[in-house]
DNA sequence: ATGGAAATGATAATCATTTCCATTTGTGAT
DNA sequence: ATCACAAATGGAAATGATTATCATTTCCAT
């Protein structure tokens, strides 16, 4: 954990949300940090590594970022803005149990998203 | 549907499982087809739109193919050989549904995987 | 102060995917 | 069969994210 780590802990408290390395980058450029593409791109791999964020995948493959919340949840995404939020899984969990046993798989982990339109767009 | 949309279902058939445009690209050259790998992607591309065939994620982001089954499905898939299989949704559908509604979200659409080491990894 | 290890960042390399564009192929009307 | 035109094709270049290189800088313990 150093110096680069903490910063890119920062912007993703401050944003919230899911964000790229190349949009982390221009944040903190933005205000005023000199910080190199490359470096974000290791500190990000290694907060990875030590499970302190998440990635997922845009859907044209582009990896995102956000910290990991303590519980493990949800995403529903707007198509229009872009605004998301955390729902917890609830029936997924089990769903995802129940088939992985059943076809004997272990150590299983999963992925849902929900996308849609929210009330404002 | 063109002829090389049908190549494309050809190659997916007998490969059975994911594979990518490269690899998809590699396999036909392979065999002595001259067919372009600017022509798989557009061949890709129209059979996903047509649903078709099933584009994920690898780990790295690099897209995969698979020929869809006919309803709406979900994958469980094999962290260590690849294998994968085709799984309803039951609860996962209501679930969609009813956290989408909960947040006033519509024209909802959602992905699920499961993944998982398969009995023989 | 100093030596070495870790961190940094600019640049170039890599790799999948898209875009462009000129050429070829298929098709329907005559 | 022939002509005209749209659709399909494929090679080359462009794009864009990510990774590798490597020289330089920062940190620390001595």
């Amino acid at each position: 954990m150093n110096k680069s780590d903490l910063k890119l802990i920062s912007v993703l408290e401050r944003t919230g949300g899911f964000a790229s390395a190349q949009e982390l980058h221009q944040i903190l450029r933005r205000e005023g940090d000199g910080i190199g593409l490359t470096t974000v791109y290791r500190a990000l791999q290694s907060l990875v590594d030590d499970k302190i964020v998440d990635l997922l995948r845009r859907d044209d493959g582009e990896a995102i970022y956000r910290l990991c919340g303590d519980g493990h949840h949800h995403h529903l995404v707007c198509k229009g803005c872009g605004q998301t939020v955390e729902i917890e899984g609830g029936a997924i969990e089990n769903w995802a149990k129940t088939k992985a046993e059943e076809f004997g798989f272990r150590e299983v982990a999963h992925t849902a998203e929900i996308f849609g339109l929210c009330s404002k767009c």
